[in-house]
DNA sequence: GTCTATATAGCGATAGAC
DNA sequence: GTCTATCGCTATATAGAC
């Protein structure tokens, strides 16, 4: 690969731009709800122009999300490197989705039968760095269920699934446009009611 | 009031038809991707008959989701009868949400930013309901942390809508989807990791 | 109250000039 | 690659006959 010229790096800034759009406004009103007029005034340029950069609306939140998951991916590469435990890993991984939801930063995960979610699925790319997150995942949740810090009687694919809720569970939109409660606050309490349940921690 | 004439009877039935009709697509596809077109093929009328009925596609499906809230009313009230403690009530409830949404029977309450949600806090006799039920479960949760069956450092209201989030938590659709375990069993789960967390009971 | 036919509008995508 | 202008389709809602 030779160093990008002036006229590539041009194209990757108003690209990264356009998907810096796409993503907020995913987060704000969801995949069918965004019209590419939406974008195409959010990044300040016309739609036409939009489609030269990226051939459908589809292929505009596929790039949005396939961003988030690369950010996912590094920020787990990161936790890999730091002397914790699985469990620990795991909590750190809810706690930064909710970070990323509550300051806007990541649309929520699809639920089914969603436009967004049959999209996604038909992205390769997007595919791919799912099952590598999950792989990722998966070891931790093993490795937790081995140190008895998570419940060896689910099935880890359980476990995942539910851990990935997190990253579309109403609660946290909720609370935070209910105002009363401070950030750091409502994270304990989700983490809590993710990993101790509603009955709280036993021996506390 | 009086005796209901044939004519309101024959009226009534077609609306409840009408009704199923709505809830059925709800459950498959939602709101956004469900057409009023849709809904009058599956009733077996023209969807000029469908709007002598209900004004509006909000109308129906604002129909729809105030049948499932009296139902669950319904169920609270039954389940008030019975001699259970405060704990045991809130499971039940949970349960049941489950079972319906395992059957197809109850849409996904609708997430932050969805035009469903819009809908339906327009809708009076939805949000009178809503508040009604609220009412009954506020009060049960408040008796669980009496007894020490709930965490008593969670505000009621975020264990009221945590529980409300099961009502639209993907976890339940996936693990039915991939239809590798039983039913009962994925319940059984569910409830675990709602009120005992992903770390299971502490002294089981 | 049921139908057929149509009005109206929004949105994804494209044509074609520059 | 950017723009203006427009196509083509779909979906909500309505008109008007019966």
């Amino acid at each position: 690969m030779n160093a990008p010229t002036v006229r590539e790096r041009m194209l990757r800034v108003r690209e990264e731009a356009i998907v810096d759009a796409v993503n907020h406004l995913l987060v704000d009103k969801g995949y069918d709800l965004m019209t590419v007029d939406e974008v195409a005034a959010a990044v300040g340029i016309a739609k036409a122009s939009l489609y030269k950069h990226f051939p459908s609306k589809e292929a505009l939140a596929a790039a949005a999300m396939v961003r988030t998951l690369q950010r996912a991916q590094a920020f787990l590469a990161q936790l890999a490197l730091q002397d914790l435990g699985a469990a620990a890993r795991l909590k750190a991984v809810v706690r930064w989705i909710m970070q990323m939801q509550y300051d806007g930063a990541m649309p929520s995960l699809p639920s089914e039968n969603s436009t967004l979610r049959s999209v996604l699925t038909g992205d390769r790319a997007y595919v791919q760095l799912l099952m590598e997150v999950s792989e990722v995942l998966g070891g931790w949740i093993e490795q937790a269920q081995r140190d008895g810090d998570i419940d060896r009687r689910l099935p880890p694919d359980v476990v995942l699934f539910t851990l990935y809720a997190r990253a579309c569970d109403p609660v946290l939109p909720i609370l935070k446009a209910g105002g009363q409660y401070e950030r750091e606050q409502v994270f304990e309490w989700l983490l809590g009611t993710c990993f101790d349940g509603l009955a709280g921690p036993r021996q506390g």
